[in-house]
DNA sequence: CGAATTTGACCTGCGC
DNA sequence: GCGCAGGTCAAATTCG
């Protein structure tokens, strides 16, 4: 396998899109930097494209463990899940944003040549997910796609919120 | 040796 | 109901 190093500063030539693709109502997207980059209005002005009204039900049936397992409630119903799709001109595909990630799946979509990679955030606790594609279009296109929100501080300490910022005002250099 | 990745199987939603 | 497409699981494998 290749272990791709992450992507730095120099490697992110710009960002072209923000997609905000938000499921519900909800209007608290706190500590994501996603929201920060938006509200800056540079190069990442926020778009909403679609707003995914598949609930995406999977409670996970599991037959073989209905028991003494009361947990009906598994799903709660807050279906505040919020997704945010960057569109990145890169060479790799891994975009280190400050989080630790575990891959947990690739699939090959239907129109698109490259695969698709499912990334879940290793923090206990965090569900937050990404996925990373690259379009068949242009392969210096990577779309990354978050799912949720971290509700726990950043993993790397060198990579804060001032760095982020830094990378904010290259990529707006840049574009 | 522990953690992360790979990869095929499995599950679910949707359109026909 | 069937097949397809997208999403997830988990055992095996690989890497640091």
């Amino acid at each position: 396998m290749f272990h791709q190093s992450p992507a730095s500063h120099d490697q992110i030539l710009s960002l072209n899109n923000i997609y905000d693709i938000c499921d519900d109502k909800s209007k608290q997207r706190n500590g994501s930097f996603l929201e920060l980059m938006a509200s800056m209005g540079g190069p990442a002005a926020a778009a909403i494209v679609s707003r995914d009204s598949s609930k995406q039900r999977r409670d996970h049936d599991h037959p073989s463990s209905s028991g003494n397992e009361v947990d009906e409630f598994k799903e709660k119903k807050k279906s505040k899940k919020c997704r945010y799709a960057f569109q990145t001109r890169s060479q790799v595909d891994i975009l280190d944003d400050g989080y630790r990630w575990r891959k947990y799946g690739q699939k090959s979509v239907k129109n698109n040549k490259f695969p698709r990679s499912y990334y879940r955030c290793t923090n206990q606790g965090c569900n937050v997910k990404k996925q990373v594609q690259r379009l068949s279009k242009d392969d210096g296109v990577v779309v990354t796609t978050y799912e949720g929100m971290h509700s726990h501080p950043l993993e790397k300490s060198t990579d804060n919120f001032e760095n982020i910022l830094t990378q904010m005002q290259i990529y707006h250099t840049t574009n």
